[in-house]
DNA sequence: TCTGGGGTCCTAGGACCC
DNA sequence: TCTGGGGTCCTAGGACCC
């Protein structure tokens, strides 16, 4: 048995938290860049803005409609991700931290009534950090997944498409009086059953199944040879057959990135170079963080395909390494020099980024002949002092000189105009309480 | 005018091997 | 006119997730 805990409208509850006068306003999450969409409060999600929706295409509602725009502010999300977790873990002996806001809980060997324990948590959830959060419980990860749907579609909606007994928290292996598992199953689009993409979604349709249910009745080795053994494992994970593990351990990484659109255009080479160093450190940052080093190095640019009339690029290239490094040094010149080999003048760039890639577990070492000394050399040491530095005086304190002097100098940095204050892992930003 | 970032997995096809 | 079988590895592209 498995529980899905999952924090509702993630970002917008976060910020909240720390400015109720958003609540009971439809209130948007922007994308870096300010660019779209990622979370909507049920208000705005009334008001029919979608998941991805531009910005610009928000902007007119913004006075009638009262929306309040905020740019995302992921320091925030990622220390408020940190605290559900810690709670959420408290509902079951084995815990799988699955995204920023959600995790499944491994159930199995717990005693007494599980929907009283779930029920409680949420209540704990909401009162220890202010987060309301659904939680789904099935016999597999797909059930799970499906049920934690319901509790938070009948909370917004009641009673629209599920009974409102099965809001906020809803166990598919022990429904109400008067209610069944294929009723669910049947009032649930196959578009809303977790690995059933709009691709998929438009695929299954033609060949007639349109609910999660049509999906559990549809034969399995079928559904192998048309669309692959992803879809057959969930058509077996909704009836109950648990296919897919809880992955308590997290599996190490296979690649780290940092990519980003720029605020403006960039039409030379000099702020390219710029950006891709800031990334290329950012990225090695990240990869020393999980004890990992890389062996290759991609980078590419492109610009903006939205944009029809501009003339179009997208290049990228791999860039070998010597040897799987973690050196910030060594990452940065991979990529300038990959950079290079790619770049062509005349383009408006509109994204950069760079990828490391064919990772591997940082105390691996592989032997071998020195035969130059420069290279030979050890870094470790200064990128452990690089990193404290950075940590204990504020990331970029120091960096490497290619990435420029930062603050005004940097034209290329996202736009974030409504960026809410580090309440929580800042000191200057602590929030104030007046009496 | 304005459209995110960071991941994973699967599959098909080509190169290459014996 | 006739032209094997069975592998592995790599890459690109597609699809999905949040």
């Amino acid at each position: 048995m498995h529980a899905l805990v999952d924090g509702n409208n993630f970002y917008v509850s976060c910020e909240r938290v720390f400015r109720p006068s958003l609540n009971g306003r439809p209130v948007v999450v922007l994308s870096n860049n300010d660019g779209c969409a990622i979370a909507r409060s049920n208000e705005a999600k009334a008001l029919g803005i979608r998941m991805g929706t531009p910005f610009h295409d928000i902007r007119s509602q913004l006075p009638d409609a009262g929306v309040v725009a905020l740019s995302a502010n992921f320091t925030l999300y990622g220390d408020m991700s940190s605290r559900l977790m810690a709670i959420a873990a408290g509902l079951g002996p084995a815990q799988e931290i699955y995204s920023i806001d959600e995790c499944f809980i491994g159930l199995h060997g717990m005693p007494g009534d599980l929907l009283q324990r779930a029920v409680r948590l949420r209540e704990r959830v909401l009162r220890w950090i202010g987060i309301p959060c659904g939680i789904g419980i099935g016999s597999t990860k797909t059930l799970a997944k499906l049920a934690n749907h319901v509790a938070k579609d009948a909370e917004r909606r009641p009673d629209a498409r599920y009974p409102s007994a099965l809001a906020q928290v809803c166990d598919l292996s022990r429904l109400p009086a008067g209610c069944t598992l294929d009723q669910v199953l049947a009032a649930t689009p196959a578009a809303d059953v977790w690995g059933i993409g709009p691709r998929l979604t438009a695929q299954l349709e033609r060949d007639g199944i349109r609910t999660a249910l049509d999906l559990a009745r549809a034969d399995a080795p079928t559904l192998r040879r048309r669309f692959g053994v992803i879809v057959e494992r969930t058509v077996r994970e909704l009836r109950g057959e648990a296919c897919i593990q809880l992955e308590d351990l997290p599996p190490p990484k296979k690649e780290v990135a940092c990519t980003r659109a720029f605020g403006v255009p960039v039409r030379t080479l000099a702020p390219l170079q710029e950006a891709v160093s800031d990334y290329a450190s950012r990225a090695a940052f990240k990869l020393r963080q999980q004890r990992t080093r890389a062996s290759q190095v991609l980078v590419f640019i492109h610009t903006n395909p939205f944009r029809r009339s501009d003339k179009q690029y997208a290049r990228s290239i791999t860039m070998p390494l010597r040897r799987p490094s973690g050196d910030t040094a060594a990452i940065v010149q991979a990529a300038l020099r990959g950079l290079l080999a790619i770049w062509q003048p005349g383009y408006r760039i509109h994204k950069a980024g760079v990828i490391l890639l064919d990772l591997q577990d940082a105390g691996v070492e592989q032997g071998e002949l020195e035969l130059d000394a420069a290279t030979a050399r050890e870094a470790g040491p200064l990128m452990a002092a690089l990193d404290r530095l950075n940590d204990r005086y504020g990331r970029g304190t120091v960096q490497v000189g290619s990435a420029g002097l930062g603050g005004d100098a940097r034209t290329w940095t996202m736009k974030q105009q409504w960026r809410t204050p580090q309440y929580t892992t800042c000191w200057d930003d602590l929030p104030v309480a007046r009496a």
